[in-house]
DNA sequence: CGGTATCCGGTGGGATACTG
DNA sequence: CAGTATCCCACCGGATACCG
């Protein structure tokens, strides 16, 4: 939980900071965009339009304001190569590679439980 | 990925459904509140007030719908009891309970980086 | 007790065009 | 190639009041 006035975060004020840092970690990979950003970032170092290959439907703005928030969140690394054509590539942190399990564990779930998860409304 | 006009999955357009599927395990437990709830369900059955109380900030309106949009999701089963004050309750079901060990991954995941999280920004 | 109904603001995110 | 810059709106979620 987020003072308004602070942005500070807030989980002392729980009667059990449990559930505030289950909300923390989602919100790290929550978002329309960071878990599929992620999730191939776990496949190794890419470029940014090989990202935007990877994920067809993201737009070229919404692919810079992802990256820059894990970025800044210390999740990814963001390396640019000072040549011509620009040359940017992207990668996990040691930090980001401790949400690996959580990762991999949302996919074999989604991959176990696809069919009874496809007839969900609204997913 | 949704299609706009028929509201339906389509995994099948992706290169890889892979990370389509990780998106979709993502938008199940995330908003704002659903993993926080989903939390505290797996303490067990819970009343409606008692969620309230457990997750202080969150409004009587926003509770309400997510524990709908959860039920919808046959994640959560609503058991009304037709009694004078009204009583209903709230539990997993079985499907929801193949989430658990994602949700105590995310759990434990926080607990273990609360130092790291606290200071991200926005978060 | 466990909800609806109504109003409303902020922002997440799309479309499009431009650039070093 | 890898971005910015604008414009714009749908909808998420807060506040408040009322109800069976």
């Amino acid at each position: 939980m987020i003072d308004i006035k602070t942005g500070e975060n807030h989980c002392e004020e729980w009667p059990d900071t449990s559930p505030c840092l289950v909300e923390t970690t989602i919100k790290l990979i929550s978002g329309k965009w960071k878990g599929i950003i992620l999730y191939h970032l776990l496949d190794g170092t890419k470029r940014f339009n090989e990202l935007r290959l990877l994920i067809p439907t993201i737009t070229q703005r919404m692919l810079t304001l992802q990256l820059r928030e894990l970025e800044e969140q210390k999740i990814i690394h963001r390396e640019v190569y000072p040549v011509v054509p620009p040359k940017v590539e992207y990668s996990l942190t040691e930090f980001g590679e401790t949400l690996r399990p959580i990762i991999v564990d949302m996919k074999q779930w989604g991959e176990k439980y696809t069919k009874e998860v496809l007839h969900i409304k609204n997913i």
